[in-house]
DNA sequence: TCGATACTACATTGAATTAATAGGATTTAT
DNA sequence: ATAAATCCTATTAATTCAATGTAGTATCGA
């Protein structure tokens, strides 16, 4: 049930990337990004092409190159990405919505065990579908913010303080089943559904 | 999120070893196993192997040799299972409860991601510690029975019409959250919380 | 006792995936 | 031109996973 460090790191470099666009940073330089999380910087280069081939990200080359975010933080779900770098969601392949393969099972109809494993494949769904980047950003920052820290990528110009609050109201999410109860949803507080 | 083939086939078996012992068989071969589910005979041996030396199941060497679950099916969770051959359930090593371990962020309070995770690790969780085997069993063999199918492993003289129903009843299921929705939840019926 | 059957143990191999590294080519600002 | 960044391709190292092979051992039935 393992998320792949490939996919903890782009999910990672996403986040980051969300919160400087928070803080008014355009261009995050790939450096940066494996300096925050501690990752590897060649094999994050990797991972940064791979998003942008998938639209997520987009680059400028050159001396003062770096990566941003190409569409609203909010618009981009959990899901999607964990799909794009680690496939389906579903722990067997009988389940997967996206990526559905004949199971060795006589008879997938009376299979208990893919029942169960459905179960778990709409649990996970129902999380990772439901909240975005611009949610994970929220309850990474909000903390920080409330306790006095300074976010990353802020640039002197770009204090804490200046974070406006809110830009994430006016939501519409997307939830499959709404998961109400586990911490996010807490932490989201009213922003949440 | 995938489980492997290994545990695929671990579980496989141990539901199968569950509906031969209601229906009256003792032991079943590793060769019955395999081709009831269509999985390779010496690479289940080695399965069976690890279920055996963990506890799960007893063998008998010789002609007339075979397996058997050594405890009832409702001893026996579906994540139990997965631990001991896939491992932790959590997506990341940092919100794993039975094996923890640091990850490389800044700060694991802050941690949008870990949050999310940890949301995640407890759905799966709370689907996989809380059904056992014997609900695995059950909502397999049920619907067979009901569409009047032989079960597997039936031996002549234990028909369908044999196993007698309820032997489920009583159950005292330790659930951390209650999957109230969910195929298996609903197909368990009254069994169920 | 002999032989067939079936589990046990161990060794190995092949394939696939993942993780990481390396080196250079290209682009851009100074 | 130079420095600094992304981009591209290749390679490797490690790990996991799946499967196979071979030899051995226990048991039963004739």
């Amino acid at each position: 049930m393992r998320l792949s460090k490939r996919g903890e790191y782009a999910l990672r470099s996403l986040i980051n990337l969300g919160i400087a666009t928070k803080v008014g940073r355009s261009l995050v330089r790939v450096t940066e990004l494996a300096k925050a999380e501690d990752m590897p910087v060649k094999f994050l280069e990797q991972v940064m092409q791979q998003l942008r081939e998938a639209g997520y990200v987009e680059s400028e080359r050159g001396k003062h190159g770096g990566y941003r975010l190409t569409k609203p933080a909010t618009k981009i779900t959990i899901g999607q990405v964990v799909r794009l770098i680690d496939g389906p969601l579903a722990p067997v392949g009988c389940v997967s919505q996206a990526a559905y393969e004949k199971c060795s099972c006589p008879d997938e109809t009376h299979c208990g065990l893919r029942m169960l494993m459905l179960d778990v494949r709409n649990a996970i769904a129902a999380i990772l579908d439901c909240y975005t980047l611009a949610d994970v950003v929220e309850v990474t920052t909000r903390k920080m913010v409330t306790n006095g820290w300074p976010l990353p990528f802020s640039t002197p110009g770009n204090t804490p303080a200046a974070v406006q609050p809110g830009e994430n109201s006016g939501r519409t999410r997307a939830a499959l089943t709404s998961p109400s109860e586990g911490v996010i949803h807490q932490l989201l507080g009213d922003y949440a559904i």
